[in-house]
DNA sequence: TATGAATGAGTTTTCATTCAT
DNA sequence: AATGAATGAAAACTCATTCAT
């Protein structure tokens, strides 16, 4: 029953591997299917014969990035049911660390917003998606919250804002301060707010 | 004594609008310099003659694109003085409201983390300098403050996650709502929040 | 058992012809990839394809070019061991009367000394090698000879300089007086110079 | 009867020495005329001003260089009259050590050989004109020399070639031999060759 | 499945030259 | 005598894509 190796796919997959790496540091338009093939080690006509375009391959890589966070906050807001006070610390670290996704996000994101309308559109439902899930665990964490859909919109803009401070000003992000910020907020939103909780 | 229409760098400023218009529009790598030229009604040979490559011209329009939103941001700024409840409300419609200005950022902010240190120097340089601007700001207006430096970041990151939000999604931002937001936070981080004030 | 036309590397073949001849004709400079590709029968694209930059070609050239001359010196040489007084005739006439071979060393050796200091190594390596081998000649010729390494740099300088004359003024050079001069500066150099020799 | 300055022609004579130095640095054709205009200080406009085309730069410049080294000829060949002995190594040593004149010949030689049959016949009467020259000293100086004609063309080949040498392998050149082995050469085509004198 | 060869449209950039002032 | 602005042609080079094998 061992785990046998799958030659299945392999070339496909370390194609992907290698766009995404090379999308994530240069740059979508200039890494160059020729850079991608080098770095897979496979041809350029082999990179053709799995994905039929490079837009083929930027839609593949923006599905599975998406899919990748939209797991990851999933299972976070499933661990974190129970301890409120630990979601927004939770939710910034495992968003933030992750080593280049930020800036793939950020290429992707350009790439979507200019003149890809397709991509755009998958986008944006991954933010929508990512909205909708926050929203309801913020129900049910805060319960009588007076803005859940507003709070969820924020929280992700605040992340974006921050992958973009990190990206441009490659300084440490204070994540102390941000999470007493949002827990503020939201405690501020609840039907019944424990004011004296904010002030400790 | 009306001032004379001058063609004295006409050529150069017809350049620089139809670079910044195309850059918004299809992004900076898709947008050639033999488009830039057309849509300015000039040759290629005269767009080097006044930008060295399309780097300077990249640079240039960062420039005035940044020092655009650091003046826009100080005149603000000055304006709020006596009205620190309406600071918010005028910072997001201000900043997020000029059209294409989003785009070009996000086109900019891109190019720059994309292996041009320079411009992203450049860029970090004009982010540190809000943060400042804010930070002095938002410790005048509401002394005591706890972390006017971090709530400065805050607020600056929300705005570009804003900025993010509306270029993918491309729906309306519920203001009401942020402006409330962002006036508890800095409430909450006052000498002595008004905790009353939070609530109504 | 005819060796069948393999179009193995017909292409490259054809552009390292093209290349050299126009390179040959106008000069380095002023034979553009365009013409090299026109003229070989290829899109400047499978030039590409097979030279990765101008510069690149010119070093494929060059190499040839100079294993070309070497590989003619060192034959010559090996069935000139007998008989030193006709080393110099077929030197001078071997060398200097390929057809094109003279200009094409002048382009070459203007784009090393002009900025290509990768070339301009390549190349003085060529002459310290040429420079050597005859050097080993004329001491198995000469036996004692005096100075053979001078001579032989003074060999293969009169040889540039005559390409050059022939290059500049386009007239027959008188072949007899300078063997007959080069004899008589061996047989100076050597040990026991039979003076009477060279009064013949 | 001070000599005044003269800012008669001043322009005219910065962009032929800029010229000058550019030609021998980068060689002829990587020389732009922006390059030019701006180490000579003045605008591309003067620099049409002054000469039509840049072929006409070159030509000038041509003629200056092919004059100054006539001149040096004349000169030397002149104060040499009465110590032939002393003739070779001042035409090696004066010829040679003028830093960058060998580099500026090979690229204006080069030019005129690569499709600029103008330049090339006023090179070769500069040529034919120093052998002319030369002949005639050689014959003044070694009466009853059995081919001045030759010599003289052998001579100045060995300095072609020398620069050539000089240029490629940059290694100093053995002046002594060099000068020793044209004195033999000249000895052995006397009328009457004092052979005793060759072997001192 | 995989590839190497080939391509053509397009990119940024260079540059000698012209010309109104 | 001098210049800055403008230009068009051409340069080297890039690249996504096609295709026969």
């Amino acid at each position: 029953m061992a785990a046998v190796e799958k030659p299945r796919g392999l070339a496909r997959e370390n194609i992907l591997d290698s766009a995404t790496r090379l999308f994530l540091d240069k740059g979508i338009d200039k890494a160059s299917l020729s850079d991608i093939a080098a770095e897979a080690g496979v041809s350029k006509g082999t990179l053709h014969y799995h994905f039929a375009s490079k837009n083929d391959l930027i839609f593949h890589i923006t599905e599975t990035h998406m899919e990748a966070i939209t797991d990851e906050l999933l299972s976070l807001l499933n661990r974190m049911k129970k301890c409120p006070d630990r979601l927004f610390s939770a939710l910034m670290s495992s968003l933030l660390e992750a080593k280049g996704r930020g800036r793939l996000h950020l290429h992707l994101v350009r790439e979507a917003v200019a003149g890809n309308p397709e991509l755009r559109s998958k986008i944006a439902g991954s933010y929508k998606g990512w909205e909708n899930l926050l929203q309801d665990s913020l129900s049910q964490l805060f319960p009588g919250h007076r803005a859940p859909a507003f709070a969820a919109q924020l929280i992700i803009s605040i992340i974006d804002g921050f992958i973009i401070q990190d990206l441009v000003r490659q300084k440490e992000v204070d994540f102390t301060h941000l999470v007493e910020a949002l827990m503020a907020l939201n405690v501020f939103f609840s039907e019944k707010p424990d004011l004296e909780k904010l002030m400790v």
